[in-house]
RNA sequence: GCACCCGUAGCUCAGCUGGAUAGAGCGCUGCCCUCCGAAGGCAGAGGCCAGAGGUUCGAAUCCUCUCGGGUGCGCCA
């Protein structure tokens, strides 16, 4: 139920009447007409615009649009008035019964109150992390990780058939890179004084691999050429840096659907039948690309190369898919990723990248689009950077030094929770600071902690009316008349609808806010008990009255549980 | 030089794809525990929405330009 929507299809049908009256034109667009909460209360319970984005197309007056419009909706038992107000607007007061109809609603779902069937079951693919497998994932992958998971939970919610994927950069030259940094860490296992020269990865996390790798070949690698053992070591640390990955995203809970492997797309045909596609549309040529403005690189000469064409899907320049040599450029097997995603039947494709590959975005946008002929869209939302704090003081993090903050130090000083809620309280395009000391604060500027408060709170309650043996009530709720009561059932009221909107425009980060909103509201009137006895939620002389109020805070505890469910948060029953 | 993202209170950020008098937290000034958890609540001060044009009934939001910040820009993935 979402009384948003259903009030708009009431003022739909309203106007379609007075199309047939004849008091506006057959042929309009309704899709513009949008009832929503108006940003003053005093204006009413909802507002609509409809007279004023009609009037011109209608080219009737729009005052005479909403006065027409406002005698129709009074017919409606849910409306107690509909008053025309500044240029236009139809401001709505509803009965407190239909706003009250969310209580029950709320209560039944439990923790899926807000799902939506919006999504029509279309089949969407979320690539999520993508980290190269050369190492434990950092404070930069976490942003992605816990973004793309929220975002493929909210899609779900909202009726989405939802795919998880990894992609997983095993074919590129950074995978001999690792396969020779485990390689020296196999001969430090032997004995052997090894140094780490530039191009290797120094990190002790290879040190294990490098004594498994020992306990599995022995010494059969020892001082052999590259050619005996690099192809079968490529294979054994990504594998071993695979589960590093695993085990860091299953510490966040994200579990992946699908693991797909770059690998897996070369000498299978893959690659170059993503390409012949292209080239079938006319969109694959040998050219010399201009040299890049401002920043010429010093050993930059012309060069003939195989490009794809992808100016004429939006990009700036044409892009390389083969370098020089021969060989396919990165963007290549990317193609053919997605073309695979194409292929495997998805009506939605969404990427999730750090800012970093910012560059990147229109010409893969121009691939999918070549490729599917403009059916499947792309999404790209690009994460910014994490910047960490700790005492005032901002960390950095180098993973060529080999010092970086991983996403296992984070989550073993924090947790889990409050790593998933911080890294959602931010838009996924705005920087975000990272501050070790706030985030563990119990504290109202620390958002996770609020939450959390007001459901441990709402249990609190619960436990101590469940002492008493008065449990929530499931109908009738006429005592809840009191305004704080009311807004906090107003507030319960958006969340399908602000549910659907975060799944539209592909923003988890919304419902942390409304969910800090909606803990403040119920704050706010747990703190007016202390002043008005009425509105407290136990009342021992009034059974009636706490049933009700017990079946609001109820209700608001659903809510939280199912917005915190979809960001991945545990909601907390007790403060300890 | 070009592309993308961004610029909103002293600070950190929301602002529901164009709606009415621009919101919240922190910080600052005051209040509120005989009480279901004060780990909270209430109130006040604080704004040229970077700037200038434009589009229209109406702009923080859309378009153009300027200024300022971030990211990236052919044989790295």
């Amino acid at each position: 139920m979402n009384l948003f929507a259903d009030i708009r299809t009431l003022v739909l049908d309203a106007l379609t009447q007075m199309q047939t009256a004849g008091d506006l034109p057959a042929e309009l667009d309704f899709s513009n007409v949008s009832v929503e909460p108006p940003r003053d209360p005093l204006h009413g319970d909802m507002a609509t615009n409809a007279a004023m984005v009609l009037a011109k197309p209608a080219k009737v007056n729009p005052r005479m649009i909403a006065e027409k419009l406002a005698q129709l909706l009074q017919g409606d038992t849910r409306i107690i008035s509909a008053d025309v107000a500044g240029p236009g607007f139809l401001n709505l007061r509803l009965e407190t019964t239909a706003w009250l109809a969310i209580i029950p609603e709320a209560l039944s779902k439990g923790a899926d109150f807000g799902r939506s069937d919006m999504g029509a079951n279309k089949r969407v693919n979320v690539e999520y992390v993508s980290a190269n497998p050369t190492g434990p994932l950092h404070v930069g992958h976490t942003r992605g990780a816990v973004f793309g998971d929220a975002l493929a939970s909210l899609l779900d919610f909202a009726g989405y058939d939802v795919t998880r994927e990894y992609y997983i950069n095993d074919g590129g030259a950074q995978v001999d890179v690792l396969a020779r940094s485990v390689y020296l860490r196999y001969l430090e296992a032997h004995g052997q004084e090894v140094a780490f020269e530039d191009g290797t990865y120094p990190g002790d996390y290879l040190i294990a691999v490098g004594d498994a790798l020992k306990a599995k070949v022995g010494d059969a690698y020892v001082d052999q050429p590259e050619a005996v053992w690099l192809a079968d070591v490529r294979v054994f640390a990504t594998d071993a840096m695979m589960d590093l990955v695993r085990k860091d995203l299953g510490s966040l809970g994200i579990k992946m659907d699908h693991f797909f492997s770059e690998k897996s797309l070369y000498g299978t045909g893959a690659i170059e039948g993503a390409l012949d596609n292209l080239d079938a549309k006319g969109l694959i040529y040998e050219g010399v690309l201009e040299p890049p403005k401002g920043k010429k690189p010093d050993d930059w000469e012309p060069r003939e190369q195989t490009l794809f064409k992808s100016t004429l899907h939006g990009d700036d320049v044409d892009r390389p898919v083969k370098k020089s040599d021969g060989a396919w450029t990165y963007f290549a097997p990317d193609i053919a990723y997605h073309n695979n995603k194409i292929e495997r039947g998805f009506d939605l494709l969404i990427d999730i990248l750090g800012a970093d590959h910012g560059g990147y975005v229109k010409r893969m946008k121009a691939a999918v689009s070549a490729l599917s002929d403009g059916r499947v869209p792309l999404d790209i939302k690009l994460t910014q950077l994490v910047k960490l704090y700790k005492n005032g003081e901002p960390f950095k993090m180098s993973k060529r030094a080999g010092t970086f903050v991983t996403l296992a130090d984070l989550v073993e000083q924090v947790g889990p929770d409050v790593t998933r809620f911080v890294m959602l309280t931010r838009k996924n395009d705005a920087p975000l600071d990272f501050d070790f000391d706030k985030v563990t604060e119990q504290s109202k500027d620390n958002p996770v902690f609020y939450v959390q408060y007001a459901h441990a709170r709402i249990n609190s309650v619960l436990r101590k009316a469940a002492d008493l043996k008065i449990s929530p009530a499931d109908q009738g709720l006429s005592t809840l008349q009191h305004v704080g009561e009311l807004n906090l059932v107003k507030k319960l009221a958006e969340w399908p609808r602000l549910l659907e909107l975060a799944a539209k425009h592909n923003e988890p980060h919304r419902i942390a806010f409304y969910l800090y909103e909606l803990a403040s509201e119920f704050h706010s009137l747990w703190n007016l008990g202390k002043e008005e006895q009425a509105v407290r939620f136990l009342q021992e002389e009034n059974l009636v009255a706490t049933g009700d109020k017990l079946a609001l805070i109820s209700a608001v505890k659903a809510t939280v549980a199912a917005g915190l469910g979809i960001l991945g948060v545990t909601p907390i029953d007790e403060m300890r």
